[in-house]
DNA sequence: CTTACTGTATTAGATTCCTAGTACACCGAA
DNA sequence: TTCGGTGTACTAGGAATCTAATACAGTAAG
């Protein structure tokens, strides 16, 4: 599916609702497909079942997925997207963050470029390779 | 000097080392100069003078900043820098993250490049100003 | 019905980070 | 010397996160 990054300060669950954000971007969730359960993402991932759920319920209540009790997880019909404004929020202040971590380890910008695009063809690869 | 990001999930005391580096790497603080004290900047930044401490103390060990003992906290005469390794490291982490949730929010390469130049230069010119 | 799986809820403990307050040793200037 | 500033060290408490261990309600299949 997706890993977990301990160095990323960012916590678990949230890495968690970004995993499965970006799959669904990457069409590698598509609506109506099932998520495996809360048990087996945690024993996949060697994380707390709790975490994972966390992960779940945001992404329930945010209309990206939808649960049927007893039953499981699945991708919502119409998964809901962030909206232009909150989507352009976001991608700015991630931005700034690489940006600043960049500069301040003595990157010019183009190298900052070559290692996002490096970045992107990365994370595409990995997830056309696991299709 | 510069500013805390309250929803930045890295630790303040990150933040601070990483702003400090930040800084030197455009020029704005040269060998020798000198930084404010640890409660004058902690008061700056609306931050416990502990948390300043912490990354005063991480930067002086990593041969950034020299400490004279009961006279304050200097920029050092040859600034350590990160080996190359470990820049590319950082700098590969760092695009990871920022291209990760770049995908999640449903943004193209060439999105998140544009909003990676505005960065820099938002970045730069803050500095410029300040200066 | 029983069994086995689903999501969900609760409690407890450990860890990290941040804050607050206090104290100490050092240096320079009045 | 005294005074005010410096970095440093220590304790204590709160908040957030993660883990662990249960427990409960719903669904599907045997």
């Amino acid at each position: 599916m997706f890993a977990i990054n301990p160095t990323d300060p960012a916590p678990i669950w949230r890495q968690i609702e970004e995993g499965v954000r970006r799959m669904i971007a990457l069409g590698g969730l598509q609506p109506g497909a099932s998520l495996p359960s809360v048990r087996d993402l945690a024993k996949d991932l060697r994380v707390n079942p709790n975490t994972v759920a966390r992960a779940y319920q945001r992404l329930t209540e945010g209309g990206v997925l939808a649960v049927r009790r007893g039953e499981g997880t699945y991708v919502a019909d119409e998964p809901a997207q962030p909206k232009k404004a909150e989507r352009n929020e976001a991608l700015r202040d991630a931005a700034t963050r690489y940006a600043s971590t960049a500069i301040a380890v003595g990157s010019e910008v183009d190298d900052a470029v070559d290692e996002l695009e490096a970045a992107f063809e990365r994370i595409v690869r990995e997830h056309r390779r696991k299709a």
